[in-house]
DNA sequence: GACCAGGCACATC
DNA sequence: GATGTGCATGGT
């Protein structure tokens, strides 16, 4: 169990990307895209996001403006797959409403915006919370900002890093103040908890299938079976 | 059939 | 501020 020093957090993530590689992440071919896949993505495996995302893109909806002009009944319609359709249609249209009042659906103006202001205006919206917006920031704008989910949570707390009750904003002054600000580290570093949480522990008492291992020793497990800690 | 996946808003105490 | 609940699909 560790002390959380930053040498400590980037053993952890060589460790990972060692053994799973780099994931690549976000699997989208544009920000507008990934900015609806974080909404769709909110608390739903991501294949159920992603197929989602397919079909707004198959009924060519994936555009700004086409978009923020389809009716939202027809939106839930095509998201049902990405779970709470109705709420997540809602929340593109509250977000569609914003980005073309305030930036006349021109994506580069949002992304010279400063990270903070920006921060602040996206959280405001309804339907978006930190760990949304977050993901906004660093995976569709490339603002050096580290996302914090269930697994960070968890992770943090089982790795002895943090209590597992801190707020939000605590779990990310956590790691931005012990990692470099960077954002393809801050990219893959997310990316690398959720594949290590995404399903592959399962969270059997006697679990012995955890992934992780370093000298041939298992070494966490996010659901916390108690015989791999090194 | 049970469980849970890349959350959030809102009510209530 | 902590805790509980609605939302409501699909894969394992």
């Amino acid at each position: 169990m560790g002390d959380g020093s930053p040498e400590e957090l980037m053993d952890f993530y060589s460790i990972l990307l060692i053994n799973y590689g780099h994931q690549n992440w976000w699997p989208a071919e544009t920000p507008f895209e990934t900015i609806i896949g974080a909404i769709l993505a909110q608390n739903v495996s991501w294949t159920g996001a992603s197929k989602a995302i397919s079909n707004l893109i198959n009924a060519g909806l994936l555009e700004p403006v086409k978009l923020a002009q389809e009716n939202t009944d027809n939106i839930a319609g095509l998201i049902r797959s990405s779970r709470y359709y109705n709420q997540k249609a809602q929340k593109i249209k509250v977000f569609m409403d914003w980005f073309l009042q305030r930036f006349d659906a021109e994506l580069m103006l949002m992304e010279k915006e400063p990270t903070n202001s920006l921060r602040e205006e996206l959280i405001n919206l309804k339907g978006f919370g930190p760990e949304t917006v977050d993901s906004i920031l660093l995976y569709g704008l490339n603002k050096p900002i580290f996302v914090v989910d269930a697994y960070t949570r968890r992770i943090g707390k089982r790795q002895g890093w943090f209590d597992g009750n801190l707020s939000y904003n605590d779990i990310q002054d956590f790691f931005m103040k012990r990692i470099f600000k960077n954002v393809p580290l801050y990219n893959d570093f997310h990316a690398q908890i959720v594949r290590l949480g995404n399903k592959i522990c399962k969270p059997k008492p006697n679990c012995n299938i955890c992934p992780v291992k370093k000298e041939g020793k298992h070494i966490l497990c996010v659901y916390g079976c108690n015989q791999i800690i090194e």
